[in-house]
DNA sequence: CGCACACTGTGTGCGCCGTACACAGACCAT
DNA sequence: ATGGTCTGTGTACGGCGCACACAGTGTGCG
């Protein structure tokens, strides 16, 4: 019950900070840390986030990081916290469907603005300041629906869920257009060759038939995301009619 | 067009292997080193596999591997295609519903038995032959639908992505029971402590609502796979509706 | 007012990682 | 038989996360 039971690096980022103690003032912030190794997973992913890294771009010794963070995972979850920054405001005008979407948009944005975000694995469930606002901002959404508390964290879950597993599956080739379209075609390529119809006859059949050019992953970049996110949301729906 | 354009793990593991050629015979084969990692993994993380760890379970010394995997992703890549094995045969006296969803109850054991799965960075799409295999299965569960391949495709990684998914999030804390149990009380104790109504009130609202005992995560181990599961193929059922 | 001491950033060093490269021996095509 | 290629091995390098000892700093207490 105490607040002392939270791990070190969520107090500071909650801004629990003790009384002003002993000892020479701290150089930096918890933030500067953030902004520094976001930085540089932004231009060279997360493997370009060392400790040495990060210290480095702040001016400061490898060491001296350790008086913010305990560990190397205390970074990732710093890096997270500022990362996403402030969700949208639910506009109380819309219905469910379209706040709803507008936060999975918005979510889907900051992960394609981020990439490094889905490499991170996730050991614990969200209890930084920025992820609770997200969560209470995709909860809004759901207001004014005949949903229990629990369906609309359910339902949350599910949407946040498809939201990173189709930007993971799109964001392996980043660089949008041409280069995109050159790894589809290399994909399906590559299936017509290995999926011979007598072992694989349903995806030898989608992908040899004439009327489609390519498939599969870039489509979702376009289109396909709404597609597929308006899918869920068909299925959200029909929960909500049972209940009402 | 050539069958060489493939990355030499995937024509390894396919068996397209060029013709007798001087030289020793090699000692083991990819399935050794997959089998081995494998083992490592289960028990020890991702983390616990590395090539000297793998090299010494095999009695082999770390460089020896690169005989036959030209980097760690390639390991990573013979690791996922053996950890899955063969997929469930679609029954073809079933609905599609319930195909897909022996699909998905299968896919969820895969991940569970080998929870590092969902640790490995997923750089491509899938063209491994058992990778392929489960991708066939899930495609054939749609069989006597009007869906249209892509359709049956989006469908699939809709689904796909919701068992990667919801496993993810319930495989934080592995061991069942009374652990999983635990932290759920602590994540909702902290989430109470943190979420204050004045900036987070509809997550207030739901942690704070005396009905329910406790939220979150743990109810997917439950019957929180099939309810969301459910959803999601609620959606698909929409889909079909409006094509038929 | 001064001082004890907790806290700051620093330097050194350890063990582990992935893997480049040179090498000696094993084996097949000729 | 033998040439050439592939095998597994040994050594080495740079980078990583982090434990630990250290000197300097500045506050609260006596």
């Amino acid at each position: 019950m105490d607040e002392t039971d939270l791990p070190r690096v969520l107090q500071r980022l909650w801004g629990i900070e003790g009384p002003a103690r002993p000892g020479p003032k701290p150089a930096f912030h918890l933030s500067d840390i953030g902004r520094a190794a976001i930085k540089l997973a932004d231009t060279g992913g997360l493997a370009a986030v060392s400790m040495s890294k990060v210290a480095a771009e702040l001016g400061f010794t490898t060491m001296s990081l350790y008086r913010y963070v305990d560990a190397k995972d205390d970074l990732y979850v710093v890096m997270l916290d500022y990362a996403f920054g402030e969700p949208p405001a639910p506009d109380p005008e819309q219905g469910w469907r379209e706040r709803i979407t507008a936060w999975a948009e918005a979510f889907r944005d900051g992960l394609r603005k981020h990439p490094w975000i889905l490499q991170i694995p996730l050991t614990e469930p969200p209890l930084s300041p920025h992820q609770l606002a997200w969560m209470e901002s995709a909860l809004q959404a759901f207001d004014g629906t005949p949903l229990t508390p629990q369906d609309r964290l359910s339902s949350m879950i599910l949407v946040n869920i498809y939201v990173r597993g189709t930007v993971q599956l799109t964001s392996n080739q980043l660089a949008g257009g041409d280069e995109a379209k050159a790894a589809d075609r290399l994909y399906n390529q590559r299936l017509r060759m290995l999926a011979t119809p007598d072992r694989f006859p349903t995806i030898a059949a989608g992908v040899n038939q004439p009327d489609a050019v390519e498939d599969l992953d870039v489509d979702f970049d376009a289109g396909g995301f709404h597609d597929g996110l308006d899918t869920v949301l068909d299925g959200i729906q029909a929960r909500i009619d049972r209940k009402s």
